[in-house]
DNA sequence: TTATATGTTCGCATATGTTGAACAATAGTC
DNA sequence: GACTATTGTTCAACATATGCGAACATATAA
């Protein structure tokens, strides 16, 4: 059949999109063999076996201990993209530097497709440790329960924010969660007025994080920057006053060197 | 035809091949337009555009402003891969440990495919900057003109050398560059007896290096453990004694760290 | 505006991917 | 260490998804 006669998209490679699902399988198992791939994706082993052939002939996946798995190339790929990003480029410097200021966590993010993407992230020399190092992290690709994602959210146009709700939901983490459209549009209109978003324990119990967008010029967002950590520790004054002015602070000084970088 | 009836490799799908050039390509290229890829990789335009349309629907690609690129997911992708990768789980505090106390560049390298791959870096504090901020790095991934490289090969059965050398070659960098297979296999059984291996400006003139591997109990690599810096300030007793005994030291840390994983 | 290049869509012929079944190689069990 | 069960790999044949060229649409330049 042609690509499914009711469906809506472009017309698309059937089989690249069998081999990116492949991909996505792969990490999503943590490697596998070619039955338990073919089960997954309900594919013949047949199938399933010349899929993972071919990635493996370009690169892009590797069979190790009878295992198939992703390829450190993509590794590779990945830096070169990150590396690329604007926001990375003139970010990091300004992410160490908020992360040696504050003793805390600092990220920057970006967004595509309507997920949250972690471009960089330092832990500060105060802050709790081993909170990344979890086996199986959770995704962490949703804006609406991150200080990061809302300020990226509030930042583009309303349009966006609501295909981006409408493609993703708002699933719930913590009982802080906001996880209603209007509360959330409410929310990032004070955003946009106050110019830096909180999380509230939204994500995680316990703890909290500011973020001020990074813009362009015509108002294009870039992603966010943000200093995270123990609502013990993110509390009163400190969290209210000093860490808001220092984050947003920071995120002007990223813009700046970006737009004087586009200059010349 | 079957593909190409001469060819030895397996059986693949053309399709995907072709779509995983498309991505290097990109890469390539920083990102083209549909008749700048074709034109690149001979093929008709509404193919290459069938492709591009594809990659971007599965999210591996992103238009923008006309063109289209790596998207950030392969971003993703890559931190993934990396951190499962054992190497870099228990090395990374490693590097960061050795970087404060030699002051100069750390990396741990690993290899894929006969190439080098690049886990991590750090930049300590007396080194040299801004060596590698450069725009287009230029491809750093042979294993035989760095020391990570050696040590990595060095610890290679030799069929494994060889064959590496035949599919990647031994590409001059400087002239001290070891471009004869018969002085490589020289060098390495010297890397073997010594324990760790020498960069002697040989892939950047004025920069030295010195690198340990990284093996399991029963003697596979897992990869290398290096520091490098200026010419000026390798040198001497530091060259000959004292940073080879740091770098061997924290690569056995590394050693001992994977194999109490590996155990419990 | 016209002209030129680039991007996108479409129908068709044929090369190509999918499949199930047969075969090979492991892994597990007794 | 032989036997069984599971997993991995190869193959030929058919159906169809793919790649092409031409036509159309859109963007850029003059």
């Amino acid at each position: 059949m042609p690509p499914t006669g009711g469906d809506d998209g472009p017309r698309t490679l059937q089989t690249v999109s069998m081999s990116a699902q492949v991909l996505a399988t792969l990490k999503e198992l943590d490697g596998a063999g070619v039955t338990e791939l073919a089960t997954e994706l309900d594919l013949s082993k047949s199938t399933a076996h010349i899929h993972l052939t071919s990635l493996v002939e370009n690169g892009l996946v590797v069979k190790r201990d009878g295992k198939y798995a992703l390829a450190l190339k993509l590794f590779a790929f990945g830096e070169y993209v990150r590396s690329r990003n604007q926001l990375y480029r003139h970010g990091k410097p300004q992410v160490d530097e908020l992360a040696n200021e504050t003793g805390q966590y600092v990220h920057i993010v970006t967004e595509e497709n309507g997920r949250a993407i972690n471009l960089y992230q330092v832990k500060g020399d105060t802050s709790v440790s081993g909170e990344y190092q979890t086996s199986k992290p959770q995704q962490r690709d949703h804006l609406h329960y991150t200080a990061s994602g809302k300020a990226i959210l509030a930042s583009l146009p309303e349009r966006r924010v609501e295909e981006i709700i409408e493609g993703h939901g708002l699933p719930e983490r913590t009982a802080n969660t906001v996880t209603d459209p209007e509360a959330l549009f409410e929310e990032l209109s004070a955003i946009r007025q106050r110019g830096y978003a909180y999380n509230n324990e939204e994500e995680i119990e316990g703890f909290r994080a500011i973020a001020a967008p990074v813009q362009t010029p015509d108002g294009d967002v870039l992603g966010s920057l943000s200093v995270s950590g123990p609502a013990s520790v993110l509390q009163g004054d400190r969290f209210e006053e000093t860490l808001p002015k220092q984050v947003v602070n920071s995120a002007n000084v990223i813009e700046v060197n970006i737009n004087m970088s586009n200059r010349s």
